[in-house]
DNA sequence: ATATAATATATCACACTGATATATAAGTCA
DNA sequence: TGACTTATATATCAGTGTGATATATTATAT
């Protein structure tokens, strides 16, 4: 089974909220979504027009008096089809691929002091990230329009495993700079 | 700055434990480190070929009488001081593109047990993945030789980001589960 | 004896990333 | 006012990485 176009069905999740041009979707994906999705301008762009030519979506050029012109993107019943049968299936496995524990893993050949200085950016990072979120959640929590939307728990719950994430990452950074810093006295 | 090939430092670190054939590699990759990383016989050929072609590997072609010849790869100098270098950056930013909790995020408009079904799935998966990782830490720490390497507390620590990374999502699974459910029948 | 799994290399289409090119409009600040 | 920067908007390209498939031999299991 080919892999499938992720960017696909995330399109049409942002146009079956409202129409949107390329550029639109660019920058919800870059705010509302980026603490667990991303897409690019260079996928964006060619997907819209795969899903037009398909029938899947629509499109309509806005004409500012002299602006640039903006294409406008709408979903179509066979688009909202599409994306209701991609939610009900299963998620497909990906395949890990985390450069710093690759790293890690061959890092006896080099000073013990570069890893922890990494691995000390690297928990700062996520702590950063953390602070983020849990702004996001308790603003989120306070928005009474949001919470009685029936997007609620689905949308909660993203922010929820962030937060885990973020947590988690940061305790193992802590624990992985004690080992390996223990180890480096003991030798 | 252009995205780095990754599986270029990756093919240099195994190589620089010992000298390999792309079909070794690739094996490697699925056991040793598969709890971190992957490779594909589609990028380990055609990146053995250009680091060959730089100098940074050579190749050594194995005749076994009638037997398919074997291309076994070493490392050079160059290569060494190479892998050093990458091992001394630190890592590059990875966009996140998480398809369960885009799935999620998009979720309200399909029946609420199709998502839960899901997500009992997948807690059931990081389950087996945890009960393998703890199988492997416990082997592992049992392992005296495997303890005196320098190597040790690197290793182990990828072990350890697995555990906890296994551990948070079962938890969330969980979390969302109950969330989604109590949100459905206060509806 | 036959089927299946393991060893081994190679290639292709497609998914996705990050950079760059191009052009206009709006805001900043000296 | 002019110069600079940022935001809006679309498009394309080279390169990274994934998953499937093709091909051929050897070893193992039923």
């Amino acid at each position: 089974m080919p892999k499938v176009n992720k960017t696909k069905y995330a399109i049409l999740g942002v146009l079956d909220m409202r129409p949107c041009s390329g550029y639109d979707i660019k920058k919800f994906c870059d705010s509302g979504i980026s603490h667990f999705w991303n897409e690019n301008f260079g996928h964006i762009y060619p997907v819209l027009k795969e899903l037009e030519k398909e029938g899947s979506i629509t499109k309509a050029v806005e004409q500012g008096d002299g602006k640039p012109s903006r294409n406008v993107y709408s979903i179509t019943q066979k688009g909202k089809e599409e994306l209701t049968q991609w939610l009900l299936q299963p998620v497909e496995h990906s395949p890990a691929r985390l450069e710093l524990l690759l790293k890690l893993y061959f890092a006896k050949s080099i000073p013990a002091a570069s890893m922890i200085e990494e691995l000390e950016r690297v928990k700062e990072k996520h702590a950063q990230r953390l602070e983020t979120l849990l702004k996001m959640e308790k603003l989120f929590l306070g928005n009474e329009t949001a919470k009685s939307d029936a997007g609620f728990p689905f949308w909660l719950s993203t922010l929820r495993y962030g937060i885990y994430d973020a947590e988690f990452r940061i305790k193992w950074c802590e624990e992985t700079i004690t080992n390996i810093s223990a180890h480096q006295l003991g030798k």
